[in-house]
DNA sequence: AAATAAAAGATTGTATTCAATCATTGTATC
DNA sequence: GATACAATGATTGAATACAATCTTTTATTT
């Protein structure tokens, strides 16, 4: 849908790698000018990044006062994992009542590729993680629903770059396995429910943390090193 | 997620009513400057509103040949009809499961506005039934699941434009009744029902059409105007 | 010293400009 | 008459420039 031909296509994808690499965090300020001195390019050109950006959902874009890293709240943050739930589910359904060969064949490629570099590049590690259920995504042959899951799954990131802790980002490399063994098998049931608790687990590693209320604002923070009156 | 205060939103969102409402057909040439003297702004501005627009595939944007409107292929017709009813389905699953009475309330009253216009302004009655499967997704309460609605509902415009004839276009009104009975009795499974069979209904009205070999090109069309030699 | 007001600086909004590319018409050649 | 090539015109790509807005600093007053 985005053609790369453009010189504002460059300026797009790492700042959308970045985000999702968590190496922009959310809240961070994203100004024209800097980044457009980076790629060597004007401002307008960053800007049509930047409002691709917005529209995926990655990047707020607030008239006058610029762009930043998106910030999600709380409660966006459960619609869209609820949301992911509801997507993921139609990829296992979908995969189940297709042939299951190439699709597996896909799939063990992919996670040979998740183990090479678990515990040896952890950024790379991350992505592939991510980019597993993109796999799954595209391998039903919807371009539609690639995406959309492709566009949930960066936000998801995002989430997780807000909310979790550092360690908490990855996804099981065990359940990515099963999920796998499920779909071989054409068991509809069994995949979308391992799916179904691989997603849960990850939600929750992100959304129970009890760091949460940290991230309201700064008086929260502050207020528990407020000595109290002798 | 789109900031009203901007030049480029009005034009925005006129071009994307103008789309869904059929006035602008698929294929048609979107030229910067004539769109820009349009709406009294420069060409930034105008094409600030495209890349958007185009970011949610209703405009195809080509490099150095510029912005037309999209014109969907058969496949991703399927494909997006297919989506559709995927997210459609969670919007039903979902409202089942909620307290029926405001929900109720809300879509009786969108239907005594359809039925107001039905017969009476064409424009309007078909933008009315578009509408209530956005509200429905709206009264979810999921922005997200509503976004992905409202963008879905919008490219099954774009290929009712295309493919099918001027007066199937409209949802049936008695099918929108009868899911409101459904979710009033809070049965999913007979809500899920009616509506997948609903847009099957829409679907098959745009796409069984047997006109569809005559959008391909110019010249199948002509060929049928050409006198045999005598 | 705190609060308010004013001014400077920085950043974005949008228009304008020039270069690059594409589409079309016209011309020459076979 | 058909094809290939060249020139023109139209349209987009992207940088620059200026105006508008916001943010921060400085000055003033209480």
């Amino acid at each position: 849908m985005y053609k790369s031909s453009t010189r504002s296509f460059p300026v797009y994808d790492s700042l959308r790698q970045a985000i999702i690499e968590q190496a922009l965090k959310p809240g961070v300020k994203l100004p024209e000018d800097s980044i457009g001195e980076t790629f060597s390019v004007s401002r307008t050109t960053v800007r049509s990044a930047l409002v691709r950006l917005d529209a995926e959902g990655l990047v707020d874009l607030q008239p006058n006062r610029g762009a930043s890293v998106a910030v999600p709240t709380i409660e966006e943050a459960h619609d869209i994992f609820e949301m992911r739930q509801c997507l993921e589910r139609e990829v296992m359904q979908r995969l189940c009542k297709m042939d299951s060969k190439p699709i597996i064949k896909a799939l063990k490629s992919h996670l040979a590729e998740e183990k090479k570099y678990l515990d040896v590049d952890t950024t790379r590690s991350i992505r592939l993680a991510g980019e597993f259920h993109i796999l799954l995504a595209e391998l039903t042959g919807s371009k539609i629903l690639a995406n959309y899951v492709n566009e949930i799954v960066s936000r998801c990131s995002l989430i997780l770059a807000w909310f979790a802790q550092a360690h908490s980002a990855k996804c099981g490399l065990d359940e990515h396995t099963e999920i796998i063994a499920a779909i071989e098998a054409g068991d509809a049931e069994r995949a979308i429910g391992q799916m179904h608790q691989h997603l849960h687990g990850v939600q929750d590693r992100a959304l129970l943390n009890p760091d949460d209320q940290d991230k309201d604002n700064v008086s929260d923070i502050l207020a528990r090193y407020v000595t109290p009156a002798p």
